[in-house]
DNA sequence: ATTAAAGTGTACCAAAAAGGTATAGATTTG
DNA sequence: CAAATCTATACCTTTTTGGTACACTTTAAT
């Protein structure tokens, strides 16, 4: 029941060009995040495949938030990097548990999961990055909502 | 941000048990639950360890759940098998991420990180097995409060 | 008592996932 | 053109997961 350490740097990735604002290149973003700066690259490339990041090429370039801060949150980052936040197999239409009507034997918990994911989900995309970059945030504000 | 495969045996094995009430041996839970012996086997030496399932040995000998079926829960089930369920490492004591009231740099999601958790934590153990192994149990009632 | 039917304990192993690195190339600014 | 910076693919190592082997102990039934 962990998100991978792929996705929590990109959340502090993410965290560090929502609260510039403009263009980073990667290796301040490494340096400030922590993490290796080709493994950082590497992430950058993954939340620019989710629409999260776009890039500027060549000398005086670097990465920017693609999206407005209040339309990325914890949950897209997190998908972004890891895929879909699922807590089991069951729950992947690829892995086709199709017995969600019919409580039976081994799928007693198909339901129990599908609801439960959906909690954990909607809970992940109410802390949007406007929130969590203001440096006077109400810490309480957003998590009383939990 | 998935549970482990053998923390979902672990659920259906322990559904078995609470929903039989008396002494199952391994090879009829692993007949039943669709996983091997032997796994089954390791799988029940940790729910010992959690205090959820005892055993009787010998001949005639078998598992049974260890405590009330009302207090036995998803939470307790997934932990006997993978640990605490933590979202990130940055919630794990030893790690000593201890930057909880200073939200500077890279700690900036710890507050969010440890009420989401708890979050999913009760959520978890909400879903008690006595209300799970009954034939016509509510899922709208277990499942409104998520 | 003996034997067969259980559970016990430790250790081992292979596959998959996670975490991270390398290298060669393309684009832009000055 | 040269330096700065992003792009693309592939590779590698370590850890975790999922599962197995084997020798041993306990109990019930005969």
């Amino acid at each position: 029941m962990r998100i991978t350490q792929e996705a929590d740097y990109a959340l502090r990735i993410v965290y560090l060009l929502a609260k510039n604002g403009g263009l980073l290149d990667a290796a301040t973003l490494s340096q400030n995040a922590g993490v290796t700066e080709r493994f950082t690259v590497k992430i950058l490339r993954k939340l620019m495949a989710g629409g999260i990041v776009g890039s500027k090429m060549g000398a005086r370039g670097g990465y920017s938030l693609a999206d407005d801060p209040k339309n990325v949150n914890m949950q897209r980052v997190i998908e972004a990097i890891d895929g879909p936040v699922e807590i089991s197999k069951c729950l992947d239409s690829e892995y086709g548990c199709t017995r969600m009507g019919d409580r039976k034997s081994e799928c007693t918990f198909h339901l129990i999961f599908a609801k439960l994911n959906k909690s954990i989900a909607d809970k992940m995309s109410t802390v949007t990055f406007d929130t969590v970059i203001d440096d006077d945030f109400d810490v309480a504000a957003i998590l009383e909502k939990f």
